[in-house]
DNA sequence: TCCCCTTATTGTCAGATCGAATATAATCGG
DNA sequence: CCGATTATATTCGATCTGACAATAAGGGGA
């Protein structure tokens, strides 16, 4: 392997060794009655995903090529999440390797041209400790003891105390704050001791009601991926909006930020923080379908997205 | 192009046309005598970078590798930035796509042992419109006229409010205020608005000490997104640390973080937060090379990395 | 030795923000 | 017309933040 001769990108052009095949893949969510949902096709549990190809104009066209194609469905708001190379998929009798640039995507369920191989799945299927809008989940009953059981596995003092720590923040245990964001922690401490399904059977899974569904290859810890991402990001950036429809209730607003983040908010401080950042303004309807007083309808302002931009438009959700 | 029979991930191993390039790209930083350095190699105006290849374990290792045989200089710190495909690099000749995969790293600069051919350069050297500790810098009394003149010869009214928005929010124009955090924004404007070299030639550059360096490729633009990523990092992760020598005055932290936010902060403040985070715990000793009364001499608690991980540390730098 | 200059360290205070709880308004169904 | 239900508006105290001021501890020169 020639190392040298290198350091200006021209003078690579000469090396051909060192291919890669490319994956885009794309975690899609919309969210419909106030449940979280996922995008995924065939028989479920796998996320929409291709090759990128020489025809592609670029890698974010080439996903939205992918997705539509699979699913029928047109990709809006699109933001890369990560890039892994794959080391599953490194065949082992081929040299080769494998890349994998994955995506996070939102939408509304209603845009789906109604293709054909593909379904809407809630996300708390897959991470059923991860909704908390109902008080701490039960599943975490159980599967508290069973990490303490792994912390309490390691073979030196250290690992195990550091084990317990992880655990403790990652779940909140031990009168600590349920913190939304470490949704990727979770999945990773889930996967190290080996209490879901991916984690290659060794280990003592828990039933699938507890551990969630599987997902193909490593696509359920892309996903969780994408949940951190998506529940941090609508902190601070006025994304939520992609998933409204046109217009909307103050409370349709709340109910989705909710879904997407697992946990409740206050609905005064909601309103207030909503309406003095100046994210939406009425519509002059209103809305009769909630059963009790008619809620105005409001819509985003789409001026926010040139004027704030990329500034402090925030949402609630702060400090627990 | 065969795209159907996938879905799964298995299916697509048969396939062998769309391969790429993949190259691995580093902005590796250091802060010395309060000045935010970037290695480069070569003749300098170069990141270090080199292709993924075969006999690298992974995506990171790879890395490491390629800077450390380029510069002398092992990694600690890495974070992945982010992966584009590189249009400017597709051979019109040869049907070849080619991906980089860019990742942000952080030492001191005595680490290095010393290696030939790679240097340190303060990176106001290229964004020389970034640095704000004295003041609005000159330089931009040159670029605003030039960015309100781009402005304005839009052929549409629509698009000439649209250009006078972005450059007012991005470079705190109209009492707007300074935003560090939009690094790679202002890059992107003044590439578009042709005022800087890489922009090609057309239109009419700035003079150099306004401009700033130029960069080789995109390199540039990608050093943007790791000015961008790491300002905005170091106010809720306690990634500051990695840049400072193992025991330090807490001025010495304070100048380090305002060098690379470019602007200066709070000095009270600044230590309330610091101090009532916890973030660092006194060695015992002082130092007296400040000129004044001897300053307390801090070390990291590392603790915090498992304690607060991933929870809210964060530092000052809040709003203007 | 004493004064002054420099920097470190501690303390104060008003305004903004945040979380929680309360009060009032507008529909619907009997 | 009443009460159940949900929407909307207001209030209050705790906390956080930003700006400023005051005090402490060295060194250097008169």
């Amino acid at each position: 392997m020639d190392h040298q001769a290198k350091g200006t990108k021209k003078g690579r052009a000469a090396l051909k060794a060192d291919e890669a095949k490319v994956d885009l893949i794309a975690v899609v969510v919309a969210v419909n009655d106030s449940e979280p949902c996922l995008l995924t096709i065939g028989n479920a549990d796998t996320l929409p995903s291709g090759p990128y190809a020489l025809e592609h104009r670029s890698l974010q066209s080439g996903l939205r090529g992918w997705v539509e194609q699979q699913t029928g469905h047109p990709l809006g708001y699109i933001e890369q999440l990560y890039t892994f190379a794959d080391r599953d998929r490194i065949g082992a009798e081929r040299q080769e390797r494998a890349i994998s640039i994955s995506y996070l995507a939102l939408t509304r369920k209603e845009q789906a041209t109604g293709s054909a191989n593909c379904g809407w799945r809630s996300w708390y299927e897959y991470f059923p400790w991860e909704d908390h809008r109902s008080g701490t989940p039960v599943v975490l009953d159980i599967l508290r003891p069973r990490l303490i059981e792994w912390a309490e596995g390691a073979s030196d003092a250290t690992t195990r105390r550091e084990r317990r720590q992880r655990a403790a923040i990652a779940f909140g245990f031990d009168d600590r704050n349920w913190n939304e964001e470490l949704t990727l922690q979770r999945y990773e401490l889930l996967y190290e001791s080996a209490l879901i399904e991916e984690a290659g059977g060794g280990g003592d899974i828990a039933p699938a009601a507890v551990s969630g569904k599987a997902m193909i290859a490593d696509h359920r810890r892309i996903l969780a991926t994408g949940i951190a991402r998506l529940r941090s990001k609508i902190k601070y950036r006025p994304v939520v909006f992609e998933l409204m429809r046109p217009s909307f209730t103050l409370l349709q607003l709340q109910r989705t930020v909710e879904a997407l983040a697992g946990r409740l908010i206050n609905k005064p401080n909601f309103r207030r923080l909503v309406e003095q950042q100046e994210l939406v303004e009425e519509t002059g309807e209103t809305s009769l379908e909630t059963g009790g007083r008619p809620a105005k309808l409001y819509r985003f302002r789409h001026a926010v997205l040139d004027d704030r931009a990329v500034a402090g438009t925030k949402l609630p959700l702060a400090r627990a």
